[in-house]
DNA sequence: GCGGGTTTGTTACAGTGTATCACCGCCGCC
DNA sequence: GGCGGCGGTGATACACTGTAACAAACCCGC
């Protein structure tokens, strides 16, 4: 079981994240186009949980619209190739912080004060997951964990003001 | 760790649930009213995930309409009382197939093909998150674990037609 | 240049959920 | 009996989330 670096590490990079997807779609054939960076840009960049909406307005200028069915479709594009995390619980889009294997059960940390998703993974977890799956004969296509609560952060701003 | 006794027993209530509504309500002095019982006389005889909409047709008669409004707001009674679950990655409601601690790590089990919601726990998937949150210095207020799939009896149905 | 695929813009619409206000029924109180 | 408060319901309207369908633009290889 392991835990990634924190936040500091997941915001590095705009231009870490932007240069990941340019590679991954050199690598793959597809076209990482300025609608599709737009987007990338703007998940990236505000770093907490946004609605779709949310990003195109951001991305919306006098003169310039940028409609949400166009955002719905480069951020389904950036979540097939791994970019992008959709949240369930909150109909919102985060940028995914770092390659991890396409299907690992990745744990959503969300915090509802101020909005930022860590994401955690835990071996115990997964392999408990997959014996209570078996044992109840159930074959997974795909799980989701999202855990809603208060980041150490938040908690220790709230307790030192 | 314990999983439960299968889609015989949760079903085989509308009357068990029913009466474990009412005895929850007036343990609690709430109203169980006509509308609450209805909604979840509805909720239970289908079993599968249905959504608020769906709930507001089938309880609605030519003559009698109930609005889907009034269904949100008896599923939230409901939820609150811990008698329904609400299925985040599907936007639908099922019945609490029994009683667990209010707060414990439910594992939804969401049959893609009958829509069949199972529900498992695990003491391990459970102790796991716990310390994998604990190590994140995450303070947790709830979590929803939700799982896609196929279930037994579908595996089955399909593998011998 | 041309044909065929992909991407984007635009409009319209379906599905999900909430806010607001009025009304009703009930209960306690004067 | 009358009065006022309170929770529940009905009804309308609206906000938010997501998709369908079609046309136009673009790119790329031929």
């Amino acid at each position: 079981m392991h835990r990634h670096e924190g936040h500091d590490a997941c915001r590095s990079g705009t231009r870490d994240m932007l240069a990941r997807a340019e590679a991954v779609c050199r690598e793959r054939g597809l076209q990482f186009t300025p609608l599709r960076r737009e987007v990338l840009e703007a998940v990236v960049a505000v770093g907490k949980v946004q609605g779709a909406y949310d990003i195109a307005e951001r991305l919306s200028a006098p003169g310039k619209r940028v409609a949400p069915v166009s955002v719905y479709r480069a951020l389904d594009f950036l979540m097939e190739q791994g970019l992008v995390h959709r949240i369930a619980s909150r109909n919102a889009f985060i940028p995914c912080a770092h390659d991890h294997a396409p299907g690992a059960g990745v744990i959503f940390l969300i915090c509802r004060s101020c909005g930022v998703v860590d994401e955690a993974s835990s071996e115990e977890v997964e392999g408990g997951l997959g014996r209570t799956l078996k044992r109840a004969g159930f074959t997974p296509s795909h799980s989701i964990l999202e855990v809603e609560g208060d980041c150490g952060a938040c908690r220790d701003r709230d307790q030192a003001p």
